[in-house]
DNA sequence: ATGTCGATTTGCT
DNA sequence: GCAAATCGACATA
């Protein structure tokens, strides 16, 4: 795969969410809209790995008006909004008809470092910009009116810049906000550039041991 | 440094 | 009605 290129649809419908997912940190989620163009590098996400994944908006195959881009094709953008306010991207991965996702949880502010500051009426820079999923929305000018957007069109999209975040950087551990799920919110299904400021404040932090370095597959 | 609470759409009971 | 893949304002310590 070529440099500075867009990422094409065989990234996207790939079968591994997981491995998706991790193949996503260090890539750029670029959105060219209306007051402006923005990118960032990605540095944390979640995967939301279909019907039998009790913290996913699909478990128990659940069709709705909200869920219909999930299980669309690949290589779209899932934008949901989330408690009323924050409007939340996924990159839909698989194939037609199987909804699984990734959730884009954090970036490293790249170009448009104005615009994002605007967007979300900060004053000064600071890692609070693009970190956790309702800020990076915030911060690209997402919205959910633009759910099922193409990631190879020219309005919303991630690159391949040439970076490549060596296996030992990338961390998992348990994904945030899904207590819910019961058992399956301790499935090791997030991501992250290890160390890098923008990264989510992990709830588990007591626990170090929580996260691991290889992901564990639910059977 | 830590805790509570409001914003406000979607989907389920 | 209520909880949700959340965040930031504001209170208290």
């Amino acid at each position: 795969m070529k440099p500075n290129s867009k990422l094409p649809l065989e990234f996207y419908s790939r079968e591994d969410v997981l491995q998706i997912s991790q193949d996503l940190l260090g890539k750029f989620l670029v959105t060219k809209m209306e007051d402006g163009y923005t990118s960032g590098m990605i540095v944390e996400t979640e995967a939301y790995t279909g019907i039998s994944d009790k913290a996913a908006h699909v478990y128990g195959d659940k069709h709705t008006k909200r869920t219909a881009t999930m299980y669309g094709p690949p290589g779209h953008a899932y934008i949901y909004l989330c408690y009323g306010i924050h409007h939340m991207m996924n990159v839909v991965t698989n194939r037609n008809g199987v909804p699984n996702a990734v959730l884009i949880r954090a970036l490293e502010p790249a170009e448009g470092i104005k615009i994002m500051m605007a967007r979300r009426s900060k004053k000064i820079l600071d890692n609070t910009l693009t970190r956790g999923p309702g800020s990076v929305g915030g911060a690209m000018g997402l919205n959910y009116h633009q759910d099922g957007t193409i990631l190879t069109g020219n309005k919303i999209w991630i690159e391949d810049r040439g970076i490549v975040i060596p296996a030992d950087q990338i961390q998992c551990g348990p994904r945030i906000g899904v207590s819910y799920a019961q058992e399956d919110a301790l499935l090791p299904y997030r991501f992250w550039v290890d160390g890098n400021p923008y990264v989510s404040k992990n709830p588990h932090k007591k626990d170090p041991k929580k996260t691991r370095k290889t992901a564990i597959r639910k059977g």
